[in-house]
DNA sequence: CCTAAATTAACCCTTTCGGGTTATCCACGA
DNA sequence: TCGTGGATAACCCGAAAGGGTTAATTTAGG
């Protein structure tokens, strides 16, 4: 037997979710929450294995609920059923602790198969959710020329700016004037086409790290 | 009619996968290579769809192969068949550009699926490998993590501050004052025990990126 | 219900940053 | 050989950031 709870503000949604798990043998509805604050109160009583979760709560996003179910619960599988396809949102999701991720356009019996895929150890979503996933992966095989313009000693202070350092600290770091870094950090932002050193940090880590394009 | 690579150095197992492409209809086996340079001299000229590609091969390792190839033909679907089931080759592979992964106990029919899978745009891979790829994203549940000491709003201007925007910027994209922004500013340096805005970017870039390193 | 936290806002003052300008030294290549 | 570009450094000045302080209103939780 394999509890399910759902949280899911549309009352014909939930309840329709409510009467597919009733249906189904194997499974029982521990609870049917509509809201996140509902849900991060009686959840983590109900213990139920699975969690059924939309992403498009009043006022918590079911973002933050998974978050905070998940830091709860560390065991419970929450498998996101939501309408939102971009890639932002599936990742802050996975991010959140979440461990499925399905379109409501998905058919009632795959909701079901995706509750079961989880209890084998799984981790059920659609084909495009999987490449999606897969492709935040791959390194970037041409890394954008942009920070390549920049000389040897630009991409050192980068670095170090990038660090959080101040530029007094940046010159005491490579022995040099203020001054110097200040220029070097100026051609730095001609180069990123950028005005202010946070703004320079901010393209400098998208570029660095492997996290999933905006949108 | 699906177009298939084979690279696997055991000669066996090779030609046991030539016949189930050849008993297959809709597939044709492009080429059958021994090993990693076989491999990348060929596959770029015969230009198959997918590849299938063992991970443990004499010379380079499969990894290695899969990077060169798919630096090479950025269109190409790599799905890995290995012995392996680590979370590090598992990661390694898919930084490499690898789309699926199977291992190799999984049976002719579901290698054969998974190259359908492949072109019906999916990440074929097993619930366990799945659950390891979904695993990585999950943000390590700190609770000590100073980021999570942060208010709604206080992670929302910090979100903002990250894209690079000043305070004024904020104030107007919030419809606050900018007074006010620098009150949260100045909860959020407390909180993350920083002193500027670029330290505050750095540390929460830190957080934020979703990069399973730790070789 | 009441308190603690969050959110909003304003003031003053010092430090840091960023743009503009100028200048010297050195290495590399046409 | 001369010029280009990198690295170094200094000046002025206005804009932005950050610290200290106070305080109103709202929200959340015990």
């Amino acid at each position: 037997m394999i509890t399910v709870g759902i949280v899911e503000d549309n009352t014909l949604f939930r309840e329709g979710l409510e009467r597919l798990l009733a249906d189904t043998p194997g499974m029982r509805c521990a609870c049917a929450c509509g809201s996140a604050e509902e849900a991060l109160h009686r959840i983590p009583r109900l213990q139920p294995d699975v969690v059924l979760m939309d992403l498009h709560l009043p006022n918590r996003s079911g973002i933050e609920c998974t978050a905070g179910l998940t830091q709860q619960m560390p065991n419970l599988k929450v498998v996101v059923l939501t309408i939102y396809e971009d890639t932002m949102t599936l990742f802050k999701a996975l991010q959140a602790g979440a461990i499925g991720y399905l379109l409501k356009r998905a058919k009632p019996e795959h909701i079901v198969d995706a509750i079961r895929e989880v209890r084998r150890g799984g981790a059920p979503m659609t084909s495009e959710i999987a490449r999606k996933v897969v492709a935040a992966f791959h390194q970037p095989i041409a890394p954008r020329s942009a920070a390549h313009n920049l000389s040897r000693r630009e991409r050192e202070i980068l670095d170090l700016l990038a660090r959080g350092f101040a530029n007094k600290e940046i010159a005491q770091h490579l022995s040099l004037s203020v001054e110097t870094v200040r220029v070097h950090l100026r051609h730095v932002y001609d180069k990123l086409h950028v005005r202010s050193r946070t703004q320079a940090v901010a393209e400098f880590m998208g570029l660095h790290n492997n996290r999933p394009p905006e949108n």
